[in-house]
DNA sequence: GCTTGGCACTCAGGACTTTCGAGTGCCAGC
DNA sequence: GCTGGCACTCGAAAGTCCTGAGTGCCAAGC
């Protein structure tokens, strides 16, 4: 019963300090939502809320401000995912549908984001780790000069330039076309390689050895693997205050795409929305900033994630619910594509 | 002779604000610097100096702080290019003859330009404009679906997908690769579309006008015209005062690659080192900014250009050596790849 | 046993004042 | 034309006071 109206004060806090950005006393709190308790109840309700670390107090003589405990509480049991209204349903649909590339969904995704959020979106590129071949061509720009392109499921194209160390007719480019073809189609990627590998022994120097060793070597480009695009980074400029406790190292990371990667979080199957909040995440310097991010590709598996990044004093609810929402646009654009 | 000195002044003043940050006052110029006069001399100076309007101070008993007129001048007549330090030149060439593809080398490029200035990069992509035709590939992935593949003087490499009405047989694709190579090799891009547009009558629905149309828009494509890399947002961190006036438009410019394209300016050929101090610029709510911009490209013509964006009060001479520098060595390497 | 009104207490932040000193402009003398 | 001297100005820093929001606790009430 009270343990009830407890976590409804909690909620509370919660929201109004996201819309104030004030510690909120318990006079306020009253008055703003409808608790139909005293003021001193609410004293006596944020006093043990305090003892238990959901929230805190500047100073003394101030209101209460959650704690990251608070923040965690109130995304995993006191929030529900706002759902996106229908005007936002339709802004998403008709930017990423103008889409003309992967990149550009890319690109657009990351405006999106940052746009509905009013947070630092991040996306980052299809993985090719999870992707299958889709074809491989063999192209002779000169009898000594081989244009290789690796088509990938997920609408990457990778080109590479191999220069032979012997002539090789067009004959003899059409077979080692349908070689490799016949080796790494509609595998992934992993696998491709390793059947590429198998196709030659490894004394081989020839056009073939040349041309696998490109093609893996394209395979395991770790480059892509750690693309990033980042939007809403003038959404920085809304703190304020607090600047170079948590903007400086933020900026700072916004440039490490490795950070980023890490911020994010593992790929993992299925749709989970993930957030982190301040202290939970890696890097103690963003201790005052949350991610809420989640996975995105085609069909069930999530080829990369995309998320934002913000004050641990963010609207969650509203976050999550865009986070989720271009994931499942661009997944459904993925799937079609 | 008097004359001269005032100039004196006028440097010192400059170097010394850029330093410090902090309005400069007689006293501490003349210690600092050895003019071999005394302060009440300096302050008549100072007193011409702001009557020209090279000058201003900030408030009555303060120092004096350099204008844009009066950076205006510094950097005309007053300051010379710091050379590089051999370790710097070092540095410049390290990292980037690592660079394996000209994306890689732009990126490389806006990393080193913001590490060596401690300010905002920006380079701008090579444009196709000024790119002629090395080669063009055609594909066939199934009877009726054709790769494009057009391949850029510069590096860049751009490919589309062309699906067709017929079948078309391995010849029929061989020879309409000769027709438009033919057409289009050596070309620059402009004149290439129009010789690829000549081929084709205009009724002609057939392969040839398919392919003949997606060339011509790769080539007019404007979107690669607008790529830009950005780097070194993180260096705003250190603007500290002043956050409102000048961070803050500055971090929404980054996003906006139209702004600054503009802020960049016009490619123009030749070795010329644009500077635009503060209300010079194109930009109102950029008023506290300065740019420090130049083209680069393979041999005499600019293909694109590069650059960095800071404060007024920035350290000139070391931007726009850093700036000619990082130019030079990335045309050099457009030069030889 | 929870809730409530009352009350004394705390303390950050704003308003106001004072002080300090860097810097100025001007003038008379060299 | 340069210099030393001097009176003056005024922003920034430090100190002081005051106010009010907010608290914790207690005793009374439902």
């Amino acid at each position: 019963m009270q343990e009830e109206r407890r976590l409804a004060v909690l909620r509370a806090i919660v929201e109004d300090y996201v819309a104030t950005e004030e510690p909120v006393g318990s006079k306020a709190l009253v008055e703003r939502h409808g608790l139909g308790v005293s003021p001193a109840t609410v004293r006596n309700d944020m006093a043990a809320l305090e003892d238990e670390g959901y929230i805190t107090q500047p100073h003394t003589s101030a209101g209460r401000v959650p704690t990251d405990k608070g923040y965690r509480l109130f995304v995993d049991r006191l929030s529900t995912i706002k759902p996106m209204s229908s005007a936002e349903k339709r802004a998403i649909a008709t930017i990423l549908d103008g889409a003309i590339d992967l990149d550009d969904v890319v690109q657009r995704s990351v405006r999106l984001l940052a746009q509905l959020t009013r947070q630092v979106a991040v996306v980052q590129y299809p993985t090719l780790s999870r992707s299958t071949v889709r074809h491989i061509e063999l192209v002779a720009l000169t009898p000594t000069r081989l244009l290789v392109v690796l088509i990938l499921s997920t609408g990457r194209v990778e080109q590479r330039l191999v220069d032979l160390a012997a002539e090789l007719g067009d004959d003899e480019v059409a077979d080692l076309r349908s070689v490799v073809n016949r080796a790494a189609l509609g595998e992934i990627i992993a696998d491709a390689a390793t059947a590429l590998r198998a196709l030659v022994p490894a004394e081989d120097a020839a056009a073939t050895g040349a041309v696998v060793d490109v093609l893996v070597e394209a395979m395991s480009d770790h480059r892509s693997d750690e693309r990033i695009a980042v939007g809403g980074a003038a959404n920085l400029a809304r703190f304020g205050d607090s600047f170079d406790s948590a903007v400086r190292p933020l900026l700072e990371a916004l440039e490490e795409h490795v950070v980023l990667l890490k911020l994010l979080g593992e790929a993992t199957a299925g749709e989970v929305l993930t957030v982190r909040i301040g202290h939970e995440g890696p890097y103690q310097e963003l201790s005052s900033t949350s991610v809420v991010a989640t996975g995105y590709g085609p069909g069930d598996e999530a080829f990369a994630r995309l998320g934002i990044v913000g004050p641990t004093r963010m609207d969650y609810p509203g976050s999550m619910a865009a986070v989720r929402a271009v994931a499942r646009y661009v997944s459904r654009l993925l799937d079609e594509g």
